[in-house]
DNA sequence: TACATAAAAATTGTCGACAATGTGAAGGGT
DNA sequence: ACCCTTCACATTGTCGACAATTTTTATGTA
């Protein structure tokens, strides 16, 4: 089906300990069993994941490049804390990263990556009509979309970046804030349109789309954060 | 009355063995110290900085994590090799990410910023005609003015994404290759530019402008690497 | 000589113990 | 009661030793 997990291509057994407990704590702090904030104790998680906290400390060291976790010497870890702010800068970094995606993969994507972009969005519309919606599409149906276009940029560096650096970041915003993309049907057509100026091979034109799609998508945020403080009054976190 | 300025740099004497090993190998990899490919012998490095394995492998998870090794396991780790592809990938991506900073300093960089920065431009033109110029200023003077902007876009995510992973890339390939902006004057000028946009608080023409200057850094490598490919055939490493 | 196999050496991965630092509680003084 | 000092505890940082894996070397055969 959809299940390409080509995200990690290093099988189990040839990966090292520290490897692995590295992804399993990803996973872990994605979906929140890691709560935000929880101090990340070093006895309690090599005892929790069966092994020494030689490797461990390997894999925190490893999480801190990915910024999913905050260290301070002499004094522990801590799951990073989310704020809306920081989730705002992020969709401006993704606006230039995958703009720039967009770009390039109108001139560097095959003509078979588009058909089969074409088929998953086909999937996807088949999917809001079946009520499969809320639980597949909001969570990973949509970075499904934007991930194969920053494949089909064809550039390393962007691909390392936003798949490695940032979606763990957003996957894990939308497990917490169920963030909803609240207008699903804009967005899908807003796909269609961007796969289209992939399709016509216009760079400009498909940067430009892509652009707009995640800035409305920002705005989108930040309205609802503006109608938020102004209710409660502004709250500091 | 605690008034402890721990703004970026933590102490020396508060930092653990790890990080402080880290820094120095960063050093290390973008001068050229450690050179592209070598291989990295834990017991021969472990003995090199005076530590045992245990921080020095923390240490390479986190370079690794910075993509300045690259680590296979059971195997080793390597300083990752240098291709003139790679660096076009990463003017892409700087391209695109300084073009928001850009965009964005032009909304949130104070005027007092903006007023040091000019000045830095005014001591830059100084320099040209003083000699002091490919020494300086082609490694290190033009991306303080880039990490200044980035600085003033007042967006975290953008500065530890240039700041922590590209711009130690960027050093590195200055280092090894000498890139020397070869077009010293016109870089200063397109400086000046986008400092003047960024003045008039105008983020669209200091995106525009930002991006122009860095495509137009990465065409000029684009042409001498097709001169030099045409000149001696295509050379596979 | 060339090649496959197997032992030997070196390197990476993992672990438990010890040292250094930070944290919190108990106790004494004002 | 409040605050400061001191001491014990818990956690993080570091180290050396052992296990697992890879690379090199040595050896015998076609």
């Amino acid at each position: 089906m959809i299940n390409n997990d080509n995200v990690t291509p290093l099988e189990p057994a040839t990966r090292t300990l520290a490897d692995k407990v590295c992804q399993q704590i990803v996973t872990a702090i994605v979906k929140g069993e890691l709560p935000p904030g929880y101090k990340i104790s070093e006895p309690e998680l090599a005892r929790m994941y069966g092994i020494s906290r030689g490797p461990l400390r390997e894999a925190i060291r490893r999480l801190e490049g990915l910024r999913l976790i905050e260290r301070k010497p002499h004094i522990g870890a801590r799951v990073v804390k989310l704020s809306v702010h920081e989730l705002i800068e992020i969709y401006h970094v993704r606006e230039a990263l995958e703009g720039m995606a967009c770009r390039l993969a109108a001139q560097n994507m095959t003509d078979s990556e588009i058909t089969a972009l074409k088929n998953l969005l086909d999937h996807h519309e088949r999917s809001v009509e079946e009520k499969e919606w809320s639980s597949y599409f909001q969570k990973e149906g949509d970075l499904d979309f934007h991930y194969r276009i920053v494949q089909g940029s064809k550039n390393e560096k962007l691909l390392e970046l936003l798949g490695a650096d940032l979606y763990h970041l957003v996957r894990m915003y939308r497990y917490q804030f169920s963030v909803s993309s609240s207008r699903p049907k804009r967005a899908l057509k807003e796909h269609r349109q961007i796969i289209d100026a992939i399709d016509a091979r216009d760079p400009e034109l498909a940067e430009m789309l892509m652009r707009r799609h995640i800035s409305a998508a920002r705005r989108n945020i930040e309205n609802k954060l503006n109608t938020v403080t102004h209710l409660k009054g502004e709250k500091n976190g």
